[in-house]
DNA sequence: CTCTTAATATCGGAC
DNA sequence: GTCCGATGTTAAGAG
């Protein structure tokens, strides 16, 4: 690892430290007053401020403000990054981003380059995650009886159909099949409708046929939705964030 | 503005910059080897490695990777920052934000602090953006019949439904009603879900309403779901990204 | 390549 | 605060 850092530079500095730094893999970040243009999928314009730009060697480019999670432009990774100095010192350095599919371009004029640093990252470890759908889909596969209801039998898993894929296909205990719609967080009417989708495709040939939308919690509006089209909701409590939560965060509280 | 910056700080200084300087309206950036813990809506762990660590005033928290779009982890606007710069100089500062509904929190443990930089940054302006759904509305509402179909009259737009909000609810030129849902990228499988909520709905009365999905392009599956459901794709053309966009880039390009 | 779905989605607007 | 829908969503996984 290092990390060079380059204060007040010109825009020959700029353009060398940008185009060496991401070319042998280094993270480039830039404080700077800076202009965006960006056209593609959508098109925008910032005028002048102060931001910091992110410059990844996978061709990722960041603009960030001083508040937002978000960046207020972007390129995401696979694009080509350039820089161009300009013609003489006086001119602002521009960052150019590109990629195709879709074809879209980000423009960045540093027009006063506070500093510029150069992070020669080394970063191997693999993130490990927690919580994800497919976890809670592991949940209920192992023990459809207590999650969902007493004599119901997972037939599969990821079922393809005409118009998309549903979590589980299953059956109760009198036989009946029961589609099964999984969501890992508050279910949606988004959500409602994705089920209901692989609903009527089974109701025209089995009116008998049950929907099941299982997640932690859900709305009103969505329960009623769900009751008007003879379908269910089932919550499964052991995957509501705000009540598993409160209980390991005193834990390993701080101050 | 200014920018500030710390090089192999040790604990203390780490701690000082970054209360002080988020306190007082600053971006703080620190390029560190870390290990960051997250628990809420999902839960991870990322061992050791170097990373882009973002600070800013509003609470945001970002922890980017050398690579990809999305930071590995992070925390939106609104968290408070902590900091504590441990017992002794050996050991690490850890970065702690937390915040509540949901109720979830971040550790960053700096392990090695190469730099950090404290970036008093002034952004005023606003982002003006170009090509939303807005527009896309804006156009349909201008000239409908150039737009859907000749003989077309917008009745209303944004209704609200029982199960929803529609974008627009028409007349055509026999007078039967037409619901019509507007998308300015390819329309999904999830988009025909949301036209046939409110299709479902106002079928119960009128078998005869229409339902149009609109958009510049979809998918062969869409297309089938809406034919079996008796709705209608209307294919949009002027806000095709990838056909509107060869034309202008091309001007503007830049090697 | 496209299509389909998940995501710690985030964000903003309406109520 | 909750609910609802747009987003330049991005990213992963299957075909």
């Amino acid at each position: 690892m290092t990390v060079e850092r380059f204060a007040a530079p010109d825009a020959a500095t700029v353009a060398r430290v940008v185009g060496d730094g991401l070319r042998e893999g280094a993270v480039v970040s830039i404080e700077a007053e800076c202009e965006v243009e960006y056209d593609g999928r959508s098109g925008g314009y910032l005028g002048p401020g102060d931001r910091l730009v992110v410059c990844k060697p996978d061709g990722t480019l960041l603009v960030h403000r001083p508040s937002g999670h978000k960046p207020v432009n972007w390129m995401p990774g696979g694009a080509t990054i350039k820089v161009d100095p300009g013609e003489s010192d006086e001119d602002a350095p521009l960052l150019y981003a590109r990629r195709s599919n879709p074809n879209e371009f980000l423009r960045v004029y540093l027009q006063d380059v506070y500093s510029v640093s150069r992070f020669d990252a080394t970063d191997a470890v693999e993130y490990q995650e927690r919580g994800t759908e497919a976890e809670m889909h592991e949940y209920i596969e192992s023990d459809p009886e207590s999650a969902l209801e007493a004599g119901i039998r997972i037939v599969e898993h990821e079922r393809e159909t005409q118009y998309g894929y549903l979590d589980f296909f299953a059956q109760d205990a009198d036989g009946t099949p029961v589609v099964v719609e999984v969501k890992r967080r508050q279910a949606t009417l988004n959500h409602f409708d994705q089920l209901k989708r692989y609903m009527d495709l089974y109701r025209e040939s089995n009116p008998e046929v049950r929907g099941m939308l299982v997640a932690p919690s859900t709305s009103d509006r969505v329960k009623r939705a769900l009751r008007d089209n003879d379908m269910e909701f089932v919550r499964l409590a052991e995957f509501d964030v705000e009540t598993r939560e409160a209980s390991e965060t005193t834990l390993t509280d701080f101050s």
